[in-house]
DNA sequence: TCAAGATCGTTGCGCGTGCAACTAGCCTGC
DNA sequence: GCAGGCTAGTTGCACGCGCAACGATCTTGA
């Protein structure tokens, strides 16, 4: 039996004692999984109640709307959401069964497919993010001092480059060639 | 049609023209999302593959580890970790079938219940830990300048109080009675 | 030209999760 | 003491997700 199990924050005994080390990774990493689950929560049920879909959802349809064209490949997608290309493919499953989003083929390469957002997409997009961002005022509130907020999505940037390195080779040649494709289905039901 | 649609991060249209706000909330969650997911699975699988159990389930375990006696009521384990109490209800299943932990009643409140640490569990978790503290340090690496994950916690921990109160109301009081509880099953497999 | 390997997206499967409904036990006021 | 309301924890149900396997397509090298 050791005098001491190594299970408390400053055991000291893996290495690196840090002068002004008083809290550990464990307990960053569990402070963010932490206000994620809170996060998606909190956000969940405005944004089902709005759009019919969840909070991953929407991630995925931010990152559309942003992207030029409105439009992005389905493996880019999946690289900078919180999806994995199997959940990505069910989730534009769901919001093309919505009419929010449509897939469209691409002719350069023929195994790939873009997703696109629609008209109605777009519209909805813009009446559910004016809520969404209402609701990230009301939550976040003056909570963060200013600058505050700059900071810690620097570090978190950092962070998702090392846990997701594809996010950063995404983001790096995101505007390459906007190559002409074709409408898989040429409905809109505007 | 509007001329530009306030899709865009700096739109400006919705009330408050911050100064130094050059990004928005959204793109904060949504990278706090995308952290969260990205730690999951670079975690999960190592547990998995040590402890038997995923990320969530980790979670709880280091939480319980860390209380005194090793021991957490249910209520207090599901407000303290990502978790509710129905899925709080299943880990502890999960790892009472794994003797990680076992069920305690309460004789002060016998509707209740407390999460223990079994010898095997808290050895396992010794263990397990060593490994955990070893892939945090691989993953951030020297990604943080020094005082810079301080206030990263510090910011953190502002938004799990307000994305999940009862964590804030529980760590004010988690010290309280310990009061003695009986053992529902006295197996210990050492 | 053609074969071998890599890449993109989809699907079968199992699992963990949240929500809502439920039971059991506590607590207040009458 | 008892009725009503509240809280702790559990369960049915449905769903989203990741993993692994798969078919389709592109790419590379012989």
């Amino acid at each position: 039996m050791q005098p001491r199990p190594s299970l408390e924050p400053n055991a000291g005994a893996d290495g690196a004692p840090s002068p002004s080390e008083s809290l550990d990774r464990v307990t960053t990493v569990g402070l963010i999984l932490e206000v994620a689950a809170g996060l998606r929560r909190t956000i969940n049920p405005i944004i089902e109640a709005e759009l019919g879909v969840g909070s991953g959802d929407l991630e995925a349809l931010i990152r559309l709307v942003r992207s030029p064209g409105e439009r992005l490949r389905l493996s880019d997608l999946a690289a900078q959401t919180a999806l994995t290309p199997s959940g990505l493919t069910r989730a534009v499953d769901r919001l093309a069964e919505l009419r929010l989003v449509r897939r469209q083929g691409c002719p350069d390469d023929r195994r790939g497919a873009f997703a696109v957002m629609t008209p109605r997409g777009k519209q909805q997009m813009e009446r559910v993010m004016r809520i969404h961002r209402h609701q990230l005022d009301d939550l976040f509130g003056n909570l963060l001092e200013p600058g505050e907020e700059e900071m810690v999505v620097n570090v978190l940037r950092r962070l998702r480059d090392r846990v997701n390195p594809d996010a950063a080779r995404l983001s790096d040649s995101a505007e390459g060639g906007v190559s002409e494709c074709e409408d898989q289905r040429g409905e809109d039901d505007a």
